[in-house]
DNA sequence: CCATTCATGTAATCGGTTACATGATTCT
DNA sequence: AGAATCATGTAACCGATTACATGAATGG
């Protein structure tokens, strides 16, 4: 009998904070906490039924005439204090593995103008993410009035995986839009190109301010 | 006869640069490279069989008699063209998979006390990244006196990785900062610690204003 | 003496994705 | 009529890690 899986202590996080079928967690690890830890149903099931084994899940079925009967999972004593014990454990740093710096690291092989393109494409991306959490955080802040809400509560945690969400994301944008900003300087090399905000610049990384990529 | 895989093309990219045994490609896929692709040589030996047998990569034995013979692996012309090709072909962006993320939306349910600690632990370890990049940048950058090198050559791709690495673990350890005095703030409750550096702030999630990437 | 470096491979295992399989109800 | 949602499973495949396998030279 070994270990629970990092996904095994993903689906007690979630059955933590309420019951449900495998069609349910499947759904949240697509939308919203899919935005930091993913799993297909194809994983999902065979792994809840190993919980259940171990105890640390239960299901109880619930039928329905309209749809199909579902198996509802609840979380067992024993599983609310493996998962506690989990979230302080000792935890290796993962290498990082990001297939964009690997096209950095051989873009002096590039076109300098696709290049820039694909950075751009990539700073749009990311920048829409940041949309998206937005609305999140609106919706956890709203009632407090942008108050974190008390730590110890699942609000607060949902809060904080947001909030990295949001730095990190703005992060990677900035970036990108450096990257394209040196590229761009440098397809246009000495030419009419006045390219203001693709100056190389010290390297403090400034943004370029335009109303982002669109 | 299938595609180049990503790790096809991240070996690839290192014998644009020089030319290697896989031994050689497997030390570099642990230190420099390593901090955005790795892999072992078990992975390695194989994969170069591959690109070779698509005519990317080519081999000559060199015979050594104090160490084991070498295969010495160099790109072909179509190798470099296909490298060229792919680093500014579509990329979708993967999705983020963060165990500490996923640690961190259970923390509601963990001593804060403890919780605290595993974050600023993890601060401490992307700050002692830090210093490592800050060595090879150092190297980097060093004959030309802080000026960045020219897009096109070898050492601006990177110095572009370097960067990226220095940022982002700059933000991943504002936010370990973040959590970590939160959860102390917490936990010790209205009691006499006025936790300086742990004010929630508004809900922007401004970056630490550092002097940027150098 | 033992660990590390150099050097190249294969085999077993594991986590995750894609595809296969089935079937009712509701929405466009 | 076709797509999407609800609902639960299995099988095949793929990338990556760990372990198995061998062996000489150097360094502490």
């Amino acid at each position: 009998m070994r270990d629970v899986t990092t996904l095994g202590y993903a689906l007690l996080g979630l059955l933590a904070r309420r019951a449900g079928s495998g069609y349910d967690l499947a759904r949240e690890l697509r939308r919203p906490v899919g935005y930091f830890w993913q799993a297909r149903h194809s994983q999902i099931y065979p792994e809840l039924a190993r919980l259940e084994a171990r105890g640390l899940v239960g299901h109880h079925v619930v039928e329905q005439d309209d749809r199909p009967d579902k198996k509802v999972y609840a979380i067992t004593e024993a599983g609310r204090a493996a998962l506690r014990a989990w979230v302080t454990s000792e935890l290796d740093t993962p290498p990082v593995r990001d297939e964009l710096l690997l096209r950095a690291y051989n873009v002096w092989l590039a076109d300098p103008r696709a290049a820039a393109a694909l950075f751009r494409e990539h700073a749009r991306r990311h920048e829409a993410q940041i949309a998206r959490y937005r609305e999140l955080e609106a919706q956890l802040l709203d009632p407090t009035a942008g108050i974190v809400p008390p730590v110890g509560t699942p609000e607060f945690a949902a809060y904080a995986t947001l909030r990295q969400g949001l730095s990190r994301r703005r992060e990677y944008a900035a970036w990108c839009h450096w990257m394209a900003g040196q590229l761009d300087a440098a397809a246009g090399t000495q030419s009419g190109a006045a390219d203001g905000a693709a100056s190389p610049e010290s390297a403090g990384g400034a943004d370029p301010p335009d109303g982002g990529p669109r």
